[in-house]
RNA sequence: GGCGCGUUGGUCAAGGGGUUAAGACGCCUCCCUUUCACGGAGGAGUCACGGGUUCGAUUCCCGUACGUGCUACCA
């Protein structure tokens, strides 16, 4: 249906990556996917104020672990680089300039100081509107109020410059955005916006259109902020290489934090306890560290599965999807008009239907170098595996499985004695001594050959099975949790087994 | 303030002129397990409001309210 579709992501490497970018780049992808059409990535760094070493990697990393390969980018090369926008100044002044020949921008002189007295004048005034746009421009110094001669002195003599769009007022722009439908615009309620800044940068409206155009983008997702500024967009591409040429917008709902309302920022994430970017961000400055996705324990299928579920939904009940299933079923049809609420709760109950789907292999390495971490060292490979496949469904963070499994490693550290205690008495001391020393000989080690073991001595002594088992666990595990207790004495061992036996007879009196 | 966009349970949401208005998360109860989870069975809880149009509106139209975004030489 669609060919040679192109999709672009603009990340600004400003710094991390939160999840309205992720989700955004993940529907570039999935549409591109779907149609067979190249992944492109854009770094949009002309805001050298804001601009941060190391973050341009950052959203490479964040984009490769969440399996987003971009088919172009600065990192992977393609047809129509540079794909910095700082590197294509050239071609975007050449464009500014054409503008202005056809009578579409202009040249603007106003220093700071000026516009902000504007401001204060319309703001006395009462006007609606605070905007540079065709009501205040001739009362401003531009190439339009200014003779030609006095632009031209100006210019010439080196004095700091805009170049502004010249939005003609009483018309309408319109498009049809594939999410919205149609969307109409007075352009008597559209500025004319800066479009080469003063050090000879674009601004976002410039740069989207020309790159756009010349990496022949077919369709771009973006989010909602957008839609107020996509008249100027509109007209950029009339005024310079004709609307048939124009991708297909489409305009994603926004993510909204949890609690109130309004886009969720990294702030809200600070405050309520729950990760905004895809992986640790360490600011370079600052020294702050947000915390990302990666890092907490997500594994990626979880995260793009609950990112693309945030607005979107393939209209049946399914709820989890792979990325391949998602390029397969993604329709721009039932991608959402509302902002949604991110729901942490949710999101983990994503991270725990995929630990428990998932092979154990899949994240094996990930969570030796948790337990790595936490000090257990020299982990023999198909042991850990075993212990992971036995304690998986009972993890929500792939970081659970040493909470969960630590025992499985090393002896506890201490032992839930209340409970011991209401049943503690001496002829269960005696059935775990005498037990210890029967499992010394016991033939086999598995689990039901030690629970058949345990449960005849526990009968020839008469004594109730169920409080014993409650005491065996705490002398194994520490506490009242862990899977099936003759499983755990299997998993950890004979001698193991009987250690602890012993060590925690010491311990209780 | 102006302009844009939106509004189905607490949250994510399906649906769409006549339905007992799906499902999921969370919450509650029970079962399983003499642990904790997992799993299973149930439960409470919803179409923002007001006008139209219509035999009939949650669904279509118009208002209102509310929310949110933009209103920078940021993206």
């Amino acid at each position: 249906m669609f060919k040679n579709v192109r999709v672009r992501f603009a990340p600004s490497p400003t710094g991390g990556l939160h999840l309205g970018g992720v989700r955004t780049v993940l529907f570039n992808y999935l549409f591109a996917k779907k149609y067979d059409g190249q992944f492109i990535v854009r770094i949009e760094d002309t805001d050298q104020k804001r601009y941060v070493e190391g973050a341009e990697k950052y959203i490479f990393d964040c984009l490769d672990w969440c399996g987003l390969t971009p088919d172009e980018s600065v990192l992977h090369g393609g047809a129509y680089g540079p794909y910095r926008q700082s590197e294509r100044k050239d071609i975007y002044r050449q464009y500014a300039e054409e503008l202005i020949e056809k009578g579409h921008a202009y040249y603007a002189f106003d220093t700071p100081a000026e516009l902000e007295a504007m401001r204060d004048k319309l703001k006395l005034q009462g006007s609606d509107s605070l905007q540079y746009d065709h009501r205040v421009r001739m009362s401003m110094k531009n190439s339009l109020s200014l003779l030609p001669v006095e632009s031209e002195t100006l210019l010439n003599a080196g004095t700091p410059y805009v170049i502004r769009i010249k939005i003609n007022p009483n018309e309408f722009v319109s498009f049809t955005d594939m999410i919205r439908g149609d969307i109409e615009f007075d352009t008597n309620n559209v500025d004319d916006k800066v479009l080469l800044k003063a050090d000879g940068m674009p601004t976002y409206h410039l740069a989207v259109v020309i790159d756009d155009y010349l990496m022949k983008i077919s369709h771009a997702f973006r989010g909602e902020e957008w839609l107020p500024s996509a008249p100027v967009h509109i007209l950029l591409w009339h005024y310079l290489f004709g609307v048939d040429e124009m991708p297909k917008w489409s305009h994603l709902p926004l993510i909204l934090k949890p609690d109130g309302n309004g886009k969720l920022s990294k702030r809200d994430g600070d405050r309520l306890g729950f990760p905004v970017y895809a992986m640790d961000w360490a600011d370079p400055v600052t020294k702050d560290i947000t915390s990302g996705f990666k890092e907490l324990g997500f594994l990626p299928e979880a995260f793009i599965n609950l990112l693309a579920v945030l607005g979107w939904n393939d209209g049946t009940e399914q709820k989890i999807f792979m990325l391949d299933d998602l390029v397969d079923k993604f329709t721009i049809e039932k991608v959402h008009k509302g902002g949604a609420k991110f729901d942490f709760e949710k999101a983990k109950w994503f991270n725990h239907e995929w630990i428990k789907r998932l092979d154990v292999a899949n994240y094996e390495v990930r969570v030796k170098n948790i337990f790595e971490a936490k000090g257990i060292k020299n982990i023999e490979p198909g042991y850990l595996l075993k212990v992971m496949k036995l304690i998986k469904d009972r993890c929500i963070l792939l970081t659970d499985f040493y909470t969960q499994g630590s025992f499985f490693f090393e002896p506890p550290l201490s032992y839930d004695e209340a409970s011991v205690n209401a049943k503690w008495d001496a002829a269960k001391r005696e059935f775990f001594s005498e037990t210890a020393i029967l499992f010394e000989t016991l033939d086999g080690w598995e689990e039901p050959i030690i629970e058949a073991a345990f449960k005849k001595i526990a009968a020839d002594k008469n004594i109730k099975i169920g409080e014993l088992q409650m005491i065996f666990r705490i002398m194994l595990v520490g506490s009242k949790t862990g899977p099936a207790v003759f499983l755990i004495a299997e998993t950890i061992g004979r001698e193991e087994t009987i250690l602890r036996i012993t060590n925690a007879l010491k311990k209780f009196s």
